[in-house]
DNA sequence: AAGAAGTCGTTAAATGTTTCACATAGTAAG
DNA sequence: CTTACTATGTGAAACATTTAACGACTTCTT
C-alpha cells in the first residue's frame, strides 16, 4: 500500500503533522490558496524545505499559483490517516498524565486517549478529561487492542511498565520519563525528556549567542 | 571564554544534558570508570557517537581504560554550568504548567523555576510545587532578571505572551503551545509540541515498519 | 493576445551528522 | 620486561538534511 512512502525522510515525516495543522487552520479561515512562502512564515520552516517536503508526495501544487488549500488538506488527511483514529493508552495519571488527559488532542487529530491506568486506588474509577482511569493491575485485562502508550510514570517504574506494555502487545511508546527504556527492536520508542529540553535550551543560550536584537 | 565551544555541533550539544545525567547516576552508584560502550547501552546512543561527542571537548578518556567517572562528572558540571543556576519563569499554571512546577527539576539540574504567572485570580497567591503564583498583569513588575520562560498558556495567548516576554527582556522561550511564535532574532525559541510528537510517532508506526520482534 | 510577475518542482551544492575501522597508547598480568 | 588486551580518538566514508538557484509553467495585467 505504501511501499513508496518508505522513502520519505524522517525529518520530513516529523514535519507533516505540523503542516497538517496549519493547513487545517487556513481552511477554517476560508483561505483558498497558499504559497510555500506564506506557509513558511507560519510554520517557521524554510520555503524550499516545504516545497521539497511536499514534493516527496508528488506534484501537489501548481506553478505560478501555489497550493490549493482544499486539495492539500484532503491529501494530508489521507496521508496522516486522519480518518482512522489511533487509540492510545496513558500510563500514570500524575501531574503530567493529567495534563495530557485534559489536553484536547482531538481538535485536529487522529489519536484518542481511550483509557488511562494508575497505581493509586484514589484515582481508579474516576474520569479525567473524559477518560476512565483503571487500576494498573488490570492493564493486561483492559488494554484491548490499543497499540500506542504514553508513559508518564515515575522514572523508577518506567522500565518495568515498558516491559509489561511490550508483553501486552503494544507497538509504540511515547516515553516522558527521564529513563531510557530498553525494548525489543519491534517496538518504537520516542523519548521526550522535559528536563533535558530545558537544559539544552539553557546550554544553547549560553554557548551559541544569537545575533544582537534588531529593533522591531 | 568559550570561543572554541562555538564549534560544537548542535546535535552533540543536545545530548550533553543526557550524558550528564547518566554520568551523575554512575557516580552516585560509586562507579569509578566507564567505557563508551557501557555508556552507550545506558543512554541508547552509538558508542562511536559518544566518543566523537566527547572528543569535541578534548581528550577526556584514556586509551585502554575508558573514562574516569569523577573526572567526566566534574568536566560536565563545568561545561553545563551546573554550578550556576539559571532562573526560569513559568507562564500559565494550567494542567501542563502545574505538572512542570511539581516536576522535580532540581535533582540533577542547573535550572530553577523561580516564579510562575497566571491570569486566573483563583490561582494567584497560591504556591504550586514550592513556587509562588503571581498575576500575569504583574509580569513586568515581578519578572526580575529571569532570562528563560516556559510557555504553557492556551495557544491563542501564545503570541501575545511571547511579545510581552520579549519586551520584558527574556532571552529564551520553551514553547509548549501548538502556536509557532514570532520573536526577534535575538531570542531563542524551542518548540515542544505534544500533539505533533504523538502524531509523528503514529505516523512512523504506520509507515516505517520496524523489523519483526525478535524473541527476548 | 502578449508580456510581466509569480511560484512550483527539482538539480546540484552545501552543510550537518553518524558510523566504520584502525593506529595508537595505555592497562593488566605473568 | 614483555606480551596480550582494551578502548580511546579520529580520518575518512557514508548517510541525511537543508538551502540555493533556476527552468518551466500558470496566472495576472494591460
Amino acid at each position: 500500500m505504501d511501499i513508496e512512502q518508505t522513502k520519505i525522510p524522517q525529518a520530513t515525516a516529523k514535519r507533516l503533522p505540523l503542516y497538517y495543522r496549519f493547513i487545517n487552520n487556513l481552511h477554517s479561515q476560508g483561505k483558498l490558496r497558499v504559497s510555500s512562502k506564506e506557509l513558511s512564515e507560519a510554520v517557521k520552516v524554510d520555503s524550499a524545505t516545504i516545497r521539497r517536503d511536499f514534493s516527496y508526495f508528488g506534484a501537489l501544487g501548481k506553478k505560478g499559483y501555489g497550493y490549493n488549500v482544499e486539495h492539500l488538506l484532503s491529501f494530508f488527511r489521507k496521508t496522516l490517516d486522519q480518518d482512522e483514529v489511533t487509540e492510545v493508552a496513558l500510563i500514570g495519571v500524575g501531574n503530567l498524565g493529567t495534563a495530557f488527559l485534559n489536553y484536547n488532542f482531538m481538535k485536529n487529530n487522529n489519536t484518542r486517549i481511550k483509557i488511562a491506568f494508575d497505581a493509586d486506588q484514589k484515582r481508579v474509577g474516576t474520569e479525567v478529561g473524559g477518560v476512565d482511569v483503571e487500576h494498573i493491575d488490570d492493564l493486561e485485562k483492559k488494554l484491548g487492542n490499543v497499540s500506542v502508550a504514553i508513559l508518564t510514570v515515575p522514572s523508577s517504574a518506567a522500565q518495568g511498565m515498558a516491559d509489561r506494555l511490550v508483553e501486552a502487545g503494544i507497538s509504540a511508546i511515547l516515553n516522558f520519563t527521564p529513563a531510557r527504556i530498553t525494548v525489543p527492536s519491534s517496538v518504537r520508542v520516542h523519548h521526550i525528556d522535559l528536563a533535558v529540553e530545558l537544559q539544552a535550551l539553557v546550554y544553547f543560550l549560553k554557548h551559541y549567542p544569537l545575533e544582537e536584537a534588531e529593533e522591531e
